[in-house]
DNA sequence: AAGGACTTTGAACGATCGTTCAAGTCATTT
DNA sequence: AAATGACTTGAACGATCGTTCAAAGTCCTT
């Protein structure tokens, strides 16, 4: 057991991300992580167990990601950066564009349920992500005392989803950063 | 030949959008359609080529369905009425609030290069759809005439992928709607 | 050096995948 | 009634799927 279970994620996060669970094989898995069937059974229980770890881990780094923008004196600000980055990496890394999440949701009819579970408590657990950063930025005086912070919440990841998606698909990275800022610009005059 | 292409296309389509193209098997279609392997190639050629029938009509039907709004006399009314609409279909057609060219991508490394220009170019479709209606709006006064009609499209349709991934997964229709009437409300106070 | 627990190996399993094709059915034309 | 052409049938093909397991390898303890 030389090489740590982190980094053997972190090369299995890649695929599922790329091609989707159903259409990564046990064969590419074998390839990508320099292991035999039964290491690969051994330490993950089958391909489901992985691809658990594999989401699972995804939801915690992202939610570290889009909390640490609270930190920041300007949260809002911070926040639009992120976005800014997720939706216009470059090339190799494009297929990162699209939310991991959002495109498991289509491998949902043929996951184990306990792997469902844990990818709409994952969506949930991003939504709260973002509930924070808006409470810090409500202290910061960036959003009125009035605001349906909860509301926010779920808009803001409405507007994620939505980015990401277009950005996925179109590549314009001017555009994308238009409709950021648009967004971040409405979030400002919320009620 | 007494049933219609149509037809079969219809109820191939419910199994691809629940499902997704690649977990879709033959003998589902088989089952699904009430036909033979050779029938079904000898009209749709192939898998591919049933998906992609599948697909062109969904594209031609949902711009029918956007444009429509247009002519009504307050389009924006009608288009948030089409968006309730769809982010809310009950129980049995939950499968539909997801756009089924958004879920379609999730398949798109694995689609033979023809198909995949058929996706992108459906969701251009469906901009420019948004975009009639907006223009029918502004005539109609309630957009303004500086406003950027051909980003507020591009804006209209981020919203419409987020709201549909939202209302998929969450199944709150009363969020769902507060939702999309902020949607809306935004659009009246577009530059 | 021997024992024991953990880990890796890779051939093989049964199931399912999309697809093919020779044979059969059926309506229409001659 | 015989021939033609369009469409349907369903067994079968090779490929690939996720998974298993007995055997071999590795490493620490005694």
């Amino acid at each position: 057991m030389k090489i740590t279970n982190e980094e053997l994620i972190k090369n299995a996060t890649v695929l599922f991300w790329k091609k989707g669970y159903s259409a990564v094989g046990m064969r590419e898995l074998q390839t990508a992580l320099d292991m035999r069937p039964g290491s690969i059974y051994h330490r993950f229980k089958s391909k489901d167990g992985l691809f658990r770890l594999v989401i699972e881990t995804y939801v915690e780094d992202s939610k570290s990601d889009i909390e640490a923008c609270s930190a920041f004196p300007d949260a809002l600000a911070e926040l639009e950066k992120y976005f800014v980055n997720v939706t216009t990496c470059p090339g190799e890394l494009q297929y990162q564009r699209q939310c991991l999440l959002v495109r498991t949701l289509s491998d949902m009819e043929q996951l184990p349920e306990a792997i469902r579970q844990v990818v709409v408590e994952g969506m949930a657990t991003l939504k709260s992500a973002f509930l924070l950063v808006l409470e810090n930025a409500q202290q910061q005086g960036n959003i009125s005392q009035e605001a349906d912070l909860s509301e926010l919440a779920a808009w803001l990841q409405c507007q994620f989803v939505g980015l990401r998606t277009q950005a996925f698909v179109c590549e314009d990275n001017e555009q994308t950063k238009r409709l950021i800022s648009r967004a971040m610009s409405e979030l400002n005059n919320a009620a």
